[in-house]
DNA sequence: ATGCCTATGCGACATAGA
């Protein structure tokens, strides 16, 4: 069973890309970040055309996640709890198959220091909480998405042009090594404990053609899934193709 | 030190992204 996650960065302008990518690799669950529009506006229909079932959690304008399954998928929640005012649409929770998935949008907390940060720290504490509560179920689960943390130096390009962002800083990191030691597997690193793994480019300076990308998108998993791991990797083709995505789509193969 | 680039919204620039 092959599962991936794409930050698609809107998926109105993306949708070619998407289904290009769909039709190619055929994964069998993708989870999707960014597709920056209200649910009645996702391209249902275009999607299942191409033989996958849709849940979407959007928002007008900014993030928003979304779930594609060639099986069927049961929603299980669309908000992570421990904030009953957080509106931004960052979570969607389903079973596909026995697979407990999340499709994941962490806030990215630029400017840091400031209220964006102290969101970005406060989510991935309830992220945490409700992690948690996964790994006590005992099932296969696959926490998918963009972490927008870089944990280690290795996942940066450059830690001086870093140094001031959110996406390096301890605490933020902190917060992701605390949910890693929890029980979750990070599943590219599993397969490549060293080295880049670039799942992010920048638009900006020429990123893409220096190289300069983020370890930013990544695909957890608890003890069960971990077990079945055959293989795990970065679709970088597609982000060097026309009108692409900054992220890559990523993703994992368990037998 | 700053912007670089891209997408969206009721838009003719601002905001957000990472």
């Amino acid at each position: 069973m092959r599962i991936a996650t794409y930050n698609v960065n809107g998926i109105a302008a993306r949708l070619p890309r998407l289904l290009e990518w769909l039709g190619e690799t055929k994964p069998d669950i993708v989870c999707l970040q960014e597709i920056k529009c209200v649910d009645g506006a996702f391209p249902r229909d275009m999607v299942e055309a191409a033989g996958y079932h849709v849940l979407v959690r959007g928002q007008k304008g900014f993030h928003g996640v979304a779930i594609l399954s060639r099986a069927p998928a049961t929603e299980v929640r669309r908000t992570l709890p421990g904030d009953d005012v957080d509106e931004q649409a960052r979570y969607l929770e389903a079973d596909v198959e026995g697979v407990r998935v999340a499709s994941i949008y962490l806030p990215n907390g630029n400017p840091q220091p400031g209220p964006k940060f102290e969101y970005k720290l406060a989510w991935f504490a309830r992220l945490r909480a409700h992690a948690l509560t996964l790994l006590e179920r005992d099932r296969l689960t696959v926490l998918a998405g963009d972490y927008n943390v870089c944990p280690t130096d290795e996942d940066a390009f450059s830690m001086r042009e870093m140094v001031d962002n959110a996406l390096v800083q301890p605490q933020s990191r902190r917060e992701y090594r605390q949910l890693l030691m929890q029980g979750w597997t990070d599943a590219l690193r599993a397969r490549q404990p060293t080295g880049h793994i670039y799942t992010f480019w920048d638009y900006q300076a020429g990123a893409w053609d220096r190289d300069h990308g983020l370890s930013i998108d990544r695909l957890l998993l608890d003890p069960l899934a971990a077990d079945r791991l055959r293989a795990a990797g970065v679709d970088k083709a597609y982000r060097g193709r026309e009108r692409a995505s900054d992220h890559a789509p990523t993703g994992i193969d368990l037998g």
